[in-house]
DNA sequence: ATTTCATGAAAAAAACCACCTTAAAAGATA
DNA sequence: TATCTTTTAAGGTGGTTTTTTTCATGAAAT
């Protein structure tokens, strides 16, 4: 079966193409009795504009490439799942690809999606490219129409808009937050030294420590990039020989790792040792015990990255105008702290 | 800044539109010379055909639609992962979307989609329409010359391609392996009765059983369809009153409730109970202890998937003949078995 | 009363979007 | 003149939009 285009309705009704598309939009010149007839054929027929057709007049897609740096990761996956409603409810699709953290896969994505498929990018920035500090690629899109809403991990070398967690604010309350629960020696565990949330994360401890009036001991500091397992078993050890009382951990395998090691020390969590993660995904709820984390509200992150997008390019916000909006954190206690 | 386009090369190298299409698909009856250049100044331009007009033209997309029904799902993600890697090497891109689980969203994306944006589904049929037994939407939409390859969760009322778990066998296999351990009470324990994945898995612990001799025991299995937490405890608890000594589970969650229930009653874990779960997600890999799996391998399951889709819209594989392939599954051990 | 012509509604035709294919034409060479 | 190379022009993809054409009506003129 084939399906149905406006030139097959017009052959069939004896009429021309355009009052088909006229009759099908409502337009008044064509005459109530003829527009009925048109309309029911279509119905009956299922008639759907074809997208193709439409993008190329309209020199528009109503599509939305997304990046997402990896897809095993809970909270991107959280904020997918955000960008794919809000989009579909004002009738975007999406197309979804991968950069594997990599910046040549980035780089061909963008390549490959600049050619009319989507009207503009939804991207978090991949590791490599964070690293090696090339942005040229996202900036030459931008320049070519595509505009880029950047989530999470987000890059000040590019002018575009950009909604991240209060990362800073977030780590502060955290420190704050165990203060609270009488911690005085807080260690700060992170594998994610080089990307920008890590370096956020890491400023905000030290911000919380000096509020609550606390120094800054870097034997309390495990500050890395990603090693393997046992690498960072043995870099967390250590920490134990410094009568620590709190954790923060900037992702919960960490705090699984220091959790798991604490208690061959012989810590009890939370009694001698309380332990607050970044990242409130599925380890945390089943964990022993569940941890307390610092929660990052994915979905919501990617329905407002998907509006601000649309919104820009829909002309309902200023091409010229960037803004840089933060998704609010809570704090979900559960059985890590007391 | 605008895109290139054929006119726009056409019209700087005071040529003809054709002349330079064809110099670009290195067609020999273009001289040399003019080839070239025009080579030449393409490259310079960065110049990229527009994917809607060859799409119009060629009738084909080169995209593939996604649909899945829970993306908050690690199985899935894998899932994805490795359709979006395939698809990739072959040129395609996919269009993700979600159906909740719920039909009507499952009909909404088809309707969405089949306007030329995609060639072909990629699909996991969602809870809702598995239920409610209406696959029309489907049949229609190879009807109208889009194929479906199934993944995972698919019905024998559509003729279509499949890939799936041996989850029969699987299940088969894990009783086997357990009673190897010496188990002899082993219960089944499943919130996923509905779904055919469920079906089968049972299906494959009643012929385990009866392959090693041993009694099937109404009071050692739950098979349930997704209650809420508490009540799913309540159903589990009573397990224990039968002196059980294994346990297999259809999904993460439920071995991990199984577990928790277990120690609560003063089981130790492997030594008094063995447990095996469906699904090698990050739970299994962070319990304590970690759990013994069927591993699925969702990417290879994503990228055969694919294969086969693109297989068929490339007519390299019989547009009327439909197959159904088999996943292979391994056991992976962990800590919950001996 | 018949013809003429303006008016306006309704419908059809044509142009356009960017690209590809193919048939035809032009030009060069033998 | 015939043959071969190179370029041009036309037509198609499905839709929207602008321009043209058609046709009926009614008023004014004969």
């Amino acid at each position: 079966m084939k399906k149905t285009t406006l030139k097959d309705i017009a052959k069939a009704l004896n009429v021309s193409v355009s009052t088909v598309s006229k009759a099908l939009h409502d337009i008044p010149e064509i005459s109530e009795e003829t527009r009925i007839l048109i309309q029911n054929y279509a119905k009956e027929k299922n008639y759907r504009p074809n997208y193709n057709a439409l993008s190329l007049k309209n020199k528009r897609s109503k599509s939305i490439g997304v990046i997402i740096p990896n897809m095993l990761n809970y909270f991107y996956m959280q904020v997918l799942q955000g960008i794919e409603k809000e989009a579909a409810s004002h009738g975007y699709r999406i197309m979804t690809t991968i950069s594997n953290e990599s910046y040549q896969k980035e780089v061909e994505i963008i390549d490959m999606l600049s050619t009319g498929s989507i009207d503009g990018f939804l991207l978090a920035i991949s590791k490599e490219t964070e690293e090696n500090g090339e942005f040229s690629h996202f900036t030459d899109s931008v320049k070519f129409g595509f505009p880029i809403v950047m989530f999470d991990r987000v890059s000040e070398h590019v002018e575009c808009d950009k909604i991240i967690t209060d990362d800073l604010n977030a780590s502060a309350d955290a420190v704050s937050y165990l203060v609270k629960q009488g911690c005085k020696r807080i260690a700060f565990v992170s594998p994610l030294k080089s990307l920008s949330i890590g370096r956020l994360r890491f400023e905000g401890y030290k911000k919380g420590l000096e509020q609550n009036n606390l120094p800054l001991d870097p034997n309390l500091v495990i500050n890395t990039n990603e090693p393997d397992y046992k690498q960072y078993d043995a870099m967390i050890r250590p920490l134990y020989e410094h009568k620590i009382d709190g954790i923060i951990s900037t992702n919960e395998s960490s705090a699984l790792s220091a959790m798991k090691l604490a208690k061959e020390d012989g810590y009890k969590i939370p009694e001698d040792l309380a332990v607050i993660s970044f990242a409130n995904g599925i380890l945390a709820r089943n964990s022993h015990p569940r941890l307390t984390c610092v929660s990052q509200h994915g979905e919501i992150m990617g329905a407002v990255a998907a509006k601000k997008l649309i919104d820009k390019l829909e002309k309902r916000d200023d091409a010229k105008s960037f803004a840089t909006e933060f998704i609010e954190t809570d704090i979900v206690v559960r059985d890590s702290t007391r």
